[in-house]
RNA sequence: GCCCCCGUAGCUCAAUGGACAGAGCAUCUGACUUCGGAUCAGAAGGUUGUGAGUUCGAAUCUCGCCGGGGGCGCCA
């Protein structure tokens, strides 16, 4: 490892921590020790404050070593606390430190708070809005997600993927990468040619109305329901589907017609939810190109043609020699010549590295597809790209259900619309922004209902880990209280509140003179740690971690605020409490955006 | 048959192999003539599904079992 010595939590304070590291080194090396690796953590007690590291590695493998001996070691714990102390007398206090304790095995080293706190806030305040993003790393990492079906609706399932992929974009950015959002719009395939066979028989001439998506996806379930009652009529289907592999002009212009009007959708729920994209891949402009490539593919003799009785396949396990099934087999195109995901998809594969030449090319989608997907880079590695085929990466999530295990299905009618959930979260929000806050303009009230509900719906779908179904329950969506966005959100607007009613300029650099509140060190201590969770969230893909902090940063704020008076405190106190209440605020604000959540000024 | 994920308080979920396993919801009790009560304080709630193993130390790592979900040749 390049970099031996681990900081995590406080990555402000680096240079103390690797002089400490280097001076505990020196004194072990005094000892007949075996070298140990330090790693620093934040003490874990609450109103505690500062560094700990343990010794129970290096005792347990000193212990080792005499055994081997044949000498008889102390137990291992007596022994670590026996090294923890020794350090302890032997450590000089370094500059910015108040006290070292040796207990229980640990060495404890305590912040002078006072100084640290100074510190923290200047930071945060010099930094401003970039505080908390990384050094640039000079890595590029392509990112897709979305992926969204034309003619279909757009439900709280495809929710997650975008909330994630959102957070997980802003979050790869913040920690020093260039982000490419890239998504990739299925505009072809049975689904669509389903959508014309409806729209043309009992729909002809129709418009969408102001809800697009809604309309799109109403059709499309018709047009499933007419195909059930009536199977007899999937001939029709069939035939539609032979007229637009022939390109038949007429179909073609429906086709870009009623494309258009998903597309449009899309945007608009785009829009709302505040999420944009670099690049959007089409899956029209992949379908020969792939078709192409399968040929190849059968010429190199890594895919078998079994046509006209069976599809085209490439054997993944025999072709990597495994004994075990693995991989297995991958279509890669149907029987009848006509294209599938996978025909696609290799050749997107290949089309984001010649285009872009990511570092990682990384794909959100949800766990069910987690075979395949390996099946893609395994047969990308098999075309000679083994490179590209390792700087793929699938960020897996599981599902969205309904109470009672119920899979959200647009064919059963099983689905919350993503147009509702925003509807119903915004007429609740606003009930209640109109309740709490009734001087607001309607215009602002509207504005607030608009980024609360929104903040609302995001929260759940990130707060969880990504390995963890989600069921999506109206009552708990439209909960606004407890472990929510909006409770984040509100610490944000107290925040702000305080610093409205200031009335003169924030006050410049200063160290307290006054014992600070248990509730202040809390605080401080959670700002002070959000660089080093955005770097972790980046290298674990974890956004989780940031809504931890966040809401444990706004929990922490919420105390400081019923605990410790800032515009009526004496001078000194009031000047320090000032900006760390403005520190607070731009570190919640700063946390929120990454989750793509807006921070409000008032709500 | 092979593979993957989940199991922690009544419910929804946290917890880099480390010090007493923490929040929210729900339930009960309280908050000063003070910056916004979408808040705060307190009570109650646990053999981390189960049995072994590794380790100084396991909710976390390994294996078995139980329960739930998912994936495995022409769906996306």
């Amino acid at each position: 490892m390049a970099n031996p010595i681990i900081l995590q939590g406080y990555l402000m304070f680096e240079r103390e921590q690797e002089q400490i590291t280097n001076e505990i080194r020196s004194i072990l090396a005094q000892h007949p020790y075996p070298k140990a690796k330090i790693e620093w953590n934040p003490i874990p007690f609450a109103g505690k404050w500062g560094i700990s590291t343990s010794f129970f590695q290096l005792a347990a493998q000193w212990a080792r070593e005499q055994r081997a001996a044949g000498h008889t070691p102390l137990p291992v714990p007596q022994l670590a606390a026996q090294i923890a102390s020794r350090v302890r007398e032997l450590l000089s206090l370094p500059s910015g430190f108040q006290r070292v304790e040796a207990v229980n095995g640990y060495l404890n080293l305590y912040f002078d708070p006072l100084e640290f706190t100074r510190r923290v806030v200047d930071t945060v305040l010099e930094q401003g809005e970039r505080f908390g993003w990384g050094e640039p790393t000079g890595k590029r990492i392509l990112v897709e997600f979305s992926q969204p079906n034309t003619h279909k609706a757009f439900h709280v399932g495809h929710l997650r993927n975008v909330v994630l992929g959102d957070a997980l974009c802003n979050i790869l950015e913040a920690a020093g990468n260039e982000v490419i959002r890239a998504n990739y719009i299925n505009d072809t395939g049975l689904h669509v040619i389903k959508w014309l066979w409806n729209y043309q028989k009992y729909h002809a001439g129709e418009e969408p109305g102001e809800d697009k998506t809604r309309w799109m996806g109403d059709l499309y379930a018709e047009a499933n329901r007419r195909l059930e009652e009536n199977p007899e009529l999937e001939s029709e289907v069939r035939q539609l589907y032979a007229r637009w592999d022939q390109r038949d002009p007429e179909i073609l212009a429906l086709w870009e017609k009623s494309r258009q009007w998903s597309l449009e959708g899309f945007e608009q729920i785009y829009a709302i939810l505040g999420v944009r994209f670099d690049h959007i891949f089409y899956d029209h402009e992949l379908e020969k190109p792939g078709q192409e490539l399968v040929e190849e593919l059968v010429r190199k003799g890594i895919a078998i043609d079994e046509r006209p009785r069976g599809p085209v396949i490439v054997r993944i396990d025999e072709l990597l020699g495994l004994e075990k099934e693995t991989y297995r087999v991958l279509v890669i195109l149907r029987s009848d010549g006509t294209s599938l995901y996978s025909t696609k998809d290799l050749v997107l594969a290949l089309k984001k590295f010649e285009l872009f030449n990511p570092d990682l090319s990384v794909y959100v989608v949800d766990v069910r597809q987690s075979l395949y997907l390996q099946q893609i880079y395994k047969t990308l590695a098999l075309m000679g790209h083994p490179d590209w085929a390792e700087r793929c990466y699938h960020f897996s999530y599981e599902v969205v259900n309904l109470p009672g295990n119920v899979t959200i299905a647009s064919r059963e009618g099983t689905v919350v619309l993503l147009e509702d959930l925003i509807r119903e979260a915004r007429q609740r929000a606003l009930e209640v922004v109109r309740e709490k806050n009734p001087h607001l303009s309607a215009q602002e009230m509207e504005e607030v209902a608009r980024v609360v509900a929104l903040g609302a719906i995001k929260y759940p779908m990130l707060a969880r880990d990504a390995t963890k179904i989600v069921t999506f329950d109206w009552n708990a969506a439209l909960d606004f209280n407890g472990q929510a966005a909006p409770y984040i959100q509100y610490a944000h607007v107290r925040a702000n509140s305080i610093l409205r009613k200031m009335e003169t300029p924030l006050p410049p650099s200063v160290l307290p003179t006054y014992e600070l509140h248990p509730t202040e060190i809390q605080l401080i201590d959670w700002i002070s740690r959000l660089p080093g969770e955005v770097q972790k969230a980046a290298q674990e893909m974890r956004p989780l971690y940031l809504t931890n902090l966040a809401y444990e940063l706004a929990r922490a704020f919420n105390d400081f605020y019923a605990e410790c008076p800032v515009l009526k405190a004496d001078e000194n106190m009031r000047a320090a409490r000032l900006r760390l209440v403005a520190a607070a605020k731009q570190a919640l604000a700063n946390l929120l955006r990454m989750l793509g959540i807006v921070p409000p000024e008032v709500m």
